[in-house]
DNA sequence: TAGATTGTTAATCGATTAACAATC
DNA sequence: TAGATTGTTAATCGATTAACAATC
């Protein structure tokens, strides 16, 4: 017998990835008052194969309709129910320079499902003060404060010399999701997840397919 | 004939996303005082295969040596040649919000080769005043500015909503490359490489990998 | 020389694409 | 019914891993 609960489904990590990308398109589709959309019009706009978009789609929703496609709003909802957009997960958030400000103050988290509850520094100037509504306490008050409210997702916004540190209260406190910002490499035992929010990944990306273009078309002459 | 220059060698886009990673990771071991390294070690701290990080440094790098492994600097080097961190390519960044202004902040770009000359902004508040020594400029002046200068890449950190015109007005002016904060689809001319940071589609890893493991935990009862 | 480690060639695995059947 | 579009099964492609040869 074939498991179909959404959350036994295996579901390939490049999938994973491009879901988020299928919603943005979606949203923008959406304000142009279209209902319904079909796989080889979302495949032509993200450059990506219509019997991927198929495959993508099927993981997570019901599915569309032959002739007509695939319900906007629906399958909108389908998407963002899979990846746990509509119920708020806690997090931590711990260095409140400019980065970590920047993200306080980002009232977007909430529709992808997280929710930063408070951040901890170590700067005097700054412990007690609170930004967006969230506040910010002094660094030694992570441990106790990570288990009253048995949150379970850490985001590392300090900078690289201290993320190792940070990274080990974090872990210390018994955390189970470290979500890190600092162009390092963190080092946590096997039960704790590590995501890198690798920028400089993504430039590199950027920077090798403007060469490659620029490359070609100094070769077409 | 075999083609050897950097430049034409065609990487694998995991390759290219995992140097970065490299990258961090030798930066790590060399404040250890480390001076070699072997695939080994770093494989196992990155949790990828030794074959796969052999290969992947193969690519950028002439190779280490039998017995005693990879030279850290050199290896450092290699690697930031490869990805282009040794010279700089200039930006523009248009929308000097939150996210923005921590961007122009940043002073850690010009590790990884790039270069933000400026920001634009509709804000007349803003207008004429400098971050970081960064100047804002009035929106209206970015056609002329990016074609006097000859920039090629464009950050785009407006909210949502203006993302697209902003878009177009980047694509009219003549950019190449565009790296998109924005949480929506653009769409470019093919000419025009777009580069989605897409910090939703980490965090959906980040949050399926939790959810996973809360599960794994969960039926080992 | 023996042993550790790199680098390469071959085998496996998984993801993408192509061909086609099912359905509205 | 015919045609458009979804969904599935099979073929292809590319990336990862395994086995082994080369080298210091």
């Amino acid at each position: 017998m074939k498991e179909k609960a959404n959350t036994f489904q295996l579901v390939p990590k490049p999938t994973l990835l491009r879901l988020p990308g299928y919603l943005n398109y979606l949203k923008t589709r959406e304000k142009d008052d279209c209902l319904t959309i079909s796989s080889a019009v979302i495949a032509k706009d993200l450059e990506v194969n219509h019997v991927q978009v198929r495959k993508d789609l099927a993981f997570v929703s019901k599915g569309g309709r032959p002739k007509t496609g695939y319900a906007i709003i629906e399958l909108t909802a389908d998407i963002k129910s899979f990846l746990g957009y509509d119920n708020l997960t806690d997090a931590l958030l711990v260095g409140a320079g400019n980065l970590g400000k920047t993200l306080l103050s980002y009232n977007g988290f909430s529709d992808y499902g997280l929710n930063v509850l408070a951040a901890f520094d170590t700067d005097e100037r700054i412990i007690g003060a609170n930004i967006n509504g969230k506040p910010i306490y002094a660094l030694d008050k992570l441990v106790d404060l990570r288990r009253r409210l048995n949150v379970n997702i850490g985001i590392i916004t300090v900078p690289e010399p201290e993320a190792q540190k940070v990274c080990d209260l974090l872990v210390a406190s018994g955390i189970s999701a470290i979500w890190n910002f600092a162009p390092v490499h963190v080092y946590v035992p096997h039960h704790v997840i590590v995501q890198n929010e690798n920028m400089a990944a993504s430039l590199a990306l950027l920077a090798n397919k403007l060469s490659d273009s620029i490359r070609l078309q100094d070769n077409q002459k």
